[in-house]
DNA sequence: CAGCGAGGTTAGCGGTCGTTAACCTGAAGG
DNA sequence: CCTTCAGGTTAACGACCGCTAACCTCGCTG
């Protein structure tokens, strides 16, 4: 809810190293004085900012997910008549971009989900709920033969897919971010063309 | 290289109940006294079987690994003369058991890694590494104009895809193993035939 | 039947980790 | 110039965890 116009806050810098380490290691292979050291405070520092190392994971697992939704919303709002399959194209592109861009996030949103409270991972998972089944509308929009527990599936492998990202590029090696997305779209595609397919 | 033919022993109890708790929990969510009690002993009493806690989850990722690749190997011996698309229905078809019959040990096939000695994880990513590129030599068959690089990178994606099982059926709500199975097998197929398209 | 090894048990040590307490400091404001 | 307060610091506590030590108890086997 954060007006997120200026330079980035000390708690920015905080949950970004905090991403990055608890994907890297997990949550409970991280202890707050490695966090704090990332963004040059040390240890108890932290507790200026966040509550407990739990509500830094809480923030940003909730962050994740309110952000893919708001995003796919967003994305089928502006696609308004247009054709289900430019819409399902537009989906696609927004979760590549999140999973090429963010792959922190994106690796500890399906990895640390059940290191949360339970108010928190109710949160988390209504969100993603709704943002599969936004997908699958859509899907089903696309493909209208295919059932829906069916197409349910279909989105969760092609989040699968897609969120494969981490898996591929160490270093720089890959053949460039473009060509990654392409390649990542067209494979989600095909993909839910077999899937649709009789 | 255990012979593999009587009832479960202790060691296979332990390793089973440690899989699957690593893939709830966490390996540092997991306690030891939590995985005695989980096969009925208590604590400490797990020392009389393995050397430590990290020796559970290296026999368990290199049991993986090594499960996998020679699964393949075999499939790649057996399929001798036949068509390259039979062979590489046959290594989707072996991923997709194996996904489908040991989630625990697909879920922390891809998480917990770092968690390794360096001795052990060397030789995991060895073996895995086999493992892709037996798969890229295959695509690369059945999709010749597939450069290197990209079919690398579409392997690990489908990798993606067929290891997104765990994400599917909470209780047993999704439509059957068989379907479940031969729905991840089209997509699959549709992706790498997406990716291999001009 | 003595003995012995496999496979348990409980007690406890040493280290780590999340968190709190108490204190410090420098910049803003009246 | 004094106060306040945001944002740090270090010390330390309590809990937990992996692992070892010491001990027990069977079921074999010579």
């Amino acid at each position: 809810m954060a007006t997120r116009t200026d330079a980035p806050t000390r708690r920015e810098q905080i949950l970004k190293e905090a991403a990055r380490l608890f994907a890297e290691r997990g949550f409970h292979g991280v202890g707050v004085d490695e966090i704090g050291a990332a963004v040059g405070i040390s240890g108890p520092g932290l507790y200026r900012h966040f509550a407990g190392k739990d509500a830094m994971l809480a923030e940003l697992l909730v962050g994740i997910s309110d952000s893919l939704l708001t995003g796919a919303k967003r994305r089928l709002e502006e696609a308004d008549g247009v054709a289900p399959e430019a819409v399902l194209d537009s989906l696609i592109e927004g979760h590549i971009d999140f999973a090429l861009d963010d792959r922190p996030l994106i690796t500890l949103h399906d990895r640390e989900l059940d290191r949360l409270r339970d108010a928190d991972r109710k949160l988390v998972r209504q969100l993603q709920r709704q943002y599969v089944e936004l997908w699958v509308e859509v899907v089903r929009e696309v493909y209208p033969e295919l059932a829906e527990p069916a197409a349910r599936s279909a989105v969760h492998s092609v989040f699968g897919l897609l969120n494969s990202t981490p898996h591929l590029a160490r270093p720089g090696s890959l053949p460039g971010r473009g060509a990654t997305a392409e390649l990542l779209h067209r494979m989600a595609r095909g993909a839910f063309a077999a899937a649709g397919a009789r």
